[in-house]
RNA sequence: CGGGGCGUAGCGCAGCCUGGUAGCGCAUCUGCUUUGGGAGCAGAGGGUCGCAGGUUCAAAUCCUGCCGCCCCGACCA
């Protein structure tokens, strides 16, 4: 993509509206423009983030199991009805009428939906275990929505749904979750916590947020520092196999967000060294819910015995747009945005720093060209220099790859990495090299 | 929802208290000079001062109502 061509609006000075750095440094980027409370539109930039970030989550949830489908964002309130929810979710829904005076809503979250779904067509427990997950658009009319898409009223959740014969398979669909989430957070260069979490009335351990951490996060959360040192399983590990030992590893260690935490507990449980707390964003929900939907709203399966039985469901759910601000407030310095490579917006930045000089032309087109498997941004535009670099570290791109009249009368350029500030000076090749791996 | 604050050019702000017909920086446009960390000079364009009423000879400024946005708190499977 040529800069010259591309939309990219960065700013120098932040809106006064924008408290928090990720709202900041996202706005100054040119990624999201806001156009009511907590609804925003998504520029090029911010949406090409956005969808690395969605894929990421797909192909982790597609490994551990997972089928994608996708929901409507219109529901009817019929089947809120069914559940018992239309009355009791309160002001948070936005309910909407339509020309023919039935009631709709914009769906918040989407059990309904898919029990609807799953009803329709699951009658055996043959057809079990299933894990239906879509990634929409969803709209909570928050009281006070703030800190940009950090808690917007208009968001994109990736919303997965299990369905088991019983508690116990229903908990090795759970764990599933529990350890992809795991690695989603890892591919994105986030350290995620897996605190456990209110179950509400139901009850039991099956419910965890998943905490990432920032040092500007809203939560803090108490945690044994080698739950954060142990890392994520992997992609390798057997998902049709028994799990709960990877999940015991990590849920035995002590971890609580600051509404959950016991400090009793905490210094009983864990010697002192090993004490951690820091702040951090919530971004992951997951929960076991049992027949809470599938009572009311009559999704039984036939079981071996000839017998229906309410489905077991559970519920995992990822802020993937949270987690755009979630990465920036992990990852940024005083410059800008500091992008993992696994979700940058660009690969790489040529950065032309003579555009209209011949020689200079030449060798950032030449690099441009061998770079087009590496999502390459090309600044050919009419800056100068200190501009330039300016605006393409706010953006946070990887790699910078700086072609200018002196280097190119040297035969060399110079490769910056975003991330450490580290640069260097060689010939294209050895450069170009470096980025491609 | 309780409390607080703010709406003046694309962005950041001043002007309001004490009424007299709108200004600064950045950005934008033109020209020249510049060109390795947000250039300099010269010139130019852009604002029904959130909206609606009211007071007044006169309202960005005072009064009333409404709308929007932000912050703190409460709330947030």
């Amino acid at each position: 993509m040529r800069l010259s061509r591309y939309f990219m609006p960065t700013l120098r000075e932040a809106p006064s509206d924008a408290q928090i750095v990720s709202h900041q440094l996202m706005i100054r980027a040119g990624m999201i423009r806001q156009e009511a409370a907590g609804i925003y539109a998504w520029l090029p930039l911010g949406l090409a983030v956005l969808k690395k970030i969605e894929q990421v989550v797909r192909e982790e949830m597609n490994r551990a199991g997972a089928v994608e489908v996708l929901m409507p964002t219109l529901q009817l309130a019929d089947l809120w009805r069914e559940s018992g929810r239309y009355d009791d979710y309160g002001e948070e829904m936005l309910r909407i009428k339509d020309r023919h005076d039935r009631d709709l809503l914009y769906g918040p979250t989407a059990e309904e939906v898919i029990t609807d779904i799953f009803r329709s067509y699951i009658k055996s427990y043959k057809d079990l275990p299933k894990n239906l997950y879509n990634i929409q658009w969803k709209f909570r009319d928050e009281r006070r929505p703030r800190f940009g898409v950090m808690r917007g009223r208009e968001f994109l959740m990736k919303d997965a749904y299990s369905f088991d014969i019983d508690e116990a398979a229903a908990r090795r669909s759970y764990n599933r979750m529990f350890l992809a989430y795991l690695n989603i957070f890892a591919r994105l260069g986030l350290k995620a916590i897996p605190v456990r979490a209110d179950t509400g009335p139901i009850g039991g351990d099956l419910s965890h947020e998943f905490i990432i951490l920032a040092e500007t996060g809203e939560s803090e959360v108490f945690a044994h520092r080698d739950l954060v040192e142990m890392g994520a399983p992997g992609p390798d590990i057997d998902w049709d196999g028994d799990l709960a030992p990877l999940v015991a590893q990590r849920t035995a260690l002590y971890a609580a967000s600051d509404e959950m935490h016991d400090a009793a507990r905490f210094e009983k449980e864990v010697p002192e060294a090993g004490r951690m707390s820091a702040r951090g964003i919530e971004v992951g929900h997951i929960f076991y819910f049992g027949e809470k939907y599938s009572r009311p709203m009559k999704a039984f399966v036939t079981g071996p015995d000839g017998k229906d039985v309410p489905v077991q469901m559970g519920s995992y759910g990822v802020g993937v747009s949270r987690l755009v601000a979630g990465i920036i407030e992990a990852s940024h310095d005083e410059a800008g945005i500091i992008w993992p490579d696994s979700v940058a917006p660009f690969g790489v930045v040529v950065i032309n720093l003579r555009p209209g000089d011949a020689a200079v032309d030449a060798v950032a087109e030449q690099a441009y060209a061998a770079l087009s498997g590496h999502d390459p941004l090309y600044d050919d535009s009419d800056q100068r220099p200190g501009a330039k670099f300016a605006a393409l570290d706010l953006v946070g791109i990887p790699w910078q790859l700086i072609v200018g009249p002196k280097g190119v009368a040297d035969g060399v350029v110079e490769l910056k990495r975003r991330a450490t500030g580290e640069r260097q000076t060689l010939p294209l090749d050895a450069a170009l090299k470096a980025i491609t791996g």
